[in-house]
DNA sequence: TTTTTTCATTGACAGCGGAAAAGAACACCC
DNA sequence: GGGTGTTCTTTTCCGCTGTCAATGAAAAAA
């Protein structure tokens, strides 16, 4: 848990008014009226609820007199004033940090990128302290105190307890992340997986918005999925869940590390598709981004390997809807850049593997940048800077 | 929705009577202090929603004061009076309909069996009425009211408008049944799709008690799985969830109806195993018993079969398993018959393909006879009785 | 200008659930 | 056998929340 932030007390103190602030943080500038709507409370709550927002300065009353109504008395619209707090979101990737400075609507007001010499925590942790500083200065700039900050990393992530269990990528183990950035920073910390991360601020502030059940496919150096169900985000029993990069796809596929054959990341992650792709042409490729380029070129063999990625990405698709009947499926992550190779493949193979209704299903590209993940941390810090009654719908 | 019910009121009224209720009904006779340890209400809120409901006669004291503390005063056990309501579960197959009369806390008190000639709604609709009437006759026997109908059909369900929406098996097509059978009988009528049923009886009365995620897959004629993510059932977006049945686990394996290859279904269901074990043994089999029966006196062909079905059972198991990441998975249905025949091939199929911490899942059997199918429609009325607030854990 | 419609607010009120305290029923200890 | 301590249960009181009904406000329509 966060340890007690002596800087800003929570907005929302009661049930209603935390409805009525998620309400308008997520579906824009509103009136009082279609909030009571929405929320199915009395109008009279709403402006209960408003007011001591207001006081408080987390909502301001809209000038843009928008949406009247063609007869009656005009509507005043109240939003949530991004600016009354600021967030820090870092995600920890191999590589590097990605660090951003949002402001309440999770708005991306500053983002910092910082190369790593090595991933193991004691290279890590001081980096990120250091990037979480460099923020904090410029957040100064704003004349706005900064409330939570947000830490988005791969793995298995207790949230609860803030603490990093286990990161096959980072190869960590058992990192206290909250503890340690908790104190370092004086900040209120809020740590999760990063593909949870993500589907948070898709939830929120996305293509996620108003629906109910949704999943989130991000395509990449690996396969991951964030879903969301009855309105939250889904973290199984043990804290994991959304493993969709181990879904077996084809048995006498290629041998995956997990032990198992034909795994959808054994198939159509980014360092798939690069050895497949040189394994097909024989040429010593970099990078995937030279793989793409020879597909785009036309080289069959390359074509060919995207298409196999594409068609195990569909269907593995097809299983989550299969199975959770959700309402979109959000594709999105680097690999989206050779969306073009392979949209169709994806699309034929999940309408293929998708049963009965489940083809009702609507399945979008979202192309999200890696600042996108360091926002989806910044998203869960909001998230818990509003408090535990975050009802969405 | 149910036609308001002259017959009885609902017990709880607010939502602490009914987490009060559903507690106790769930986790059997409790002291108010546990109650209240377990509700995280106060133990005066406990005292005060349990009054209104002994006084309805729903709760009791139980007078066996088991569990007494080793220390301080001995504590009042509160259950739930099962014989103070009735219910009346029917579950429609496709060559008979099943019927149990239970109590409120879901003990099967009746069942009965009745064959059917035919399976469109012109037949099925006036036997299920007629079984109805039947069941009530027998409840007047024990000078008790009935106060709800729950019905469980396969397919895609409309629970809340209580519509068959489209069943496959029974070839029906937005057929009102909640409305055909509470004008006819008068009785509040839930109507929900079967694995759903049997997975609220699992979650209320049976294995998955207490638990916030757990599945739910049902072998037999075809292949379910029921799911519970967050403490609630899953129902899809659009109603329709946990077809696992159309899982694709290998891409070369038999054509399916559905139009995909290797269904889980057309390999481990009753009828996929029989077609297989014909072709394998070259025998003219009438019956799936037949082929068990070869399998168990070790023909190797029949054992393979059944191997392979267990393989896809384990693998679709898997996948369930690391998109929701459950605390249990429990596995039913008829074809669990044959369970020693592939236990040995689901467990490892599953432990192989279930990635991580997802192996962490607690994997059990359960015979579920069919009046289980019916008892979970009774416990579905049993959760419409009891009100809208039916929160687990 | 009056009426109608919709939005927003106010004040009264019922009721829910918590806090604290009292009471109850036992075991234990001297 | 009477304190003492512990735990369960109930009672009383009280704050708080959200609804209801009524009122006011601001515009279009009549």
């Amino acid at each position: 848990m966060c340890p007690a932030p002596l800087h800003e007390t929570v907005p929302a103190t009661t049930p209603a008014a935390s409805l009525v602030f998620t309400t308008v943080l997520s579906h824009g500038p509103l009136t009082r009226a279609e909030v009571a709507r929405r929320t199915s409370l009395s109008p009279a709550a709403v402006t209960k609820a408003v007011r001591p927002l207001m006081e408080g300065g987390y909502l301001v009353e809209d000038l843009d007199e928008g949406a009247r109504p063609a007869i009656g008395r005009p509507a005043n619209l109240v939003r949530v004033d991004g600016g009354r707090a600021l967030f820090i979101g870092v995600k920890v990737t191999g590589d590097e940090i990605i660090g951003v400075l949002t402001d309440l609507c999770c708005r991306i007001r500053v983002a910092r990128h910082m190369p790593l010499t090595g991933r193991e925590p004691a290279v890590v942790l001081p980096a990120l302290i250091a990037m979480v500083q460099e923020l904090l200065v410029e957040a100064d700039g704003f004349g706005v105190r900064v409330c939570g900050l947000g830490i988005a990393v791969s793995g298995d992530v207790d949230r609860l307890d803030g603490v990093v269990r286990y990161s096959p990528f980072l190869d960590w183990r058992d990192v206290p992340l909250a503890d340690v950035a908790g104190t370092a920073t004086g900040l209120p910390v809020t740590v999760d997986n990063d593909v949870r991360a993500l589907t948070v601020a898709e939830q929120w502030f996305g293509a996620g918005v108003g629906l109910s059940d949704f999943a989130l496919v991000t395509v990449g150096a690996g396969i991951g999925c964030g879903l969301v169900v009855h309105g939250r985000v889904v973290s199984g029993a043990h804290g994991v869940a959304g493993e969709i990069g181990h879904l077996s796809i084809d048995p006498l596929g290629p041998r995956c590390h997990c032990g198992n054959q034909g795994c959808v990341e054994g198939i159509a992650s980014d360092p798939a598709i690069l050895r497949e792709v040189r394994a097909a042409t024989g040429r010593p490729l970099a990078s995937v981004a030279e793989a793409l380029e020879l597909a785009r070129g036309g080289d069959p063999s390359a074509r060919e390997v995207y298409a196999r990625a594409g068609e195990a990405i569909g269907r593995a698709i097809g299983s989550v809807v299969n199975v959770l009947g959700p309402e979109r499926v959000i594709i999105s992550g680097e690999g989206l850049a050779a969306y073009d190779l392979f949209a169709e493949d994806i699309r034929t193979a999940f309408v293929r593997s998708a049963f009965g209704t489940a083809a009702r299903c609507d399945l979008m590209t979202r192309p999200l940048p890696f600042e996108e993940w360091a926002r989806g941390a910044a998203a869960t810090a909001i998230q818990s800077f509003i408090g535990p009654h975050t009802y969405q719908d």
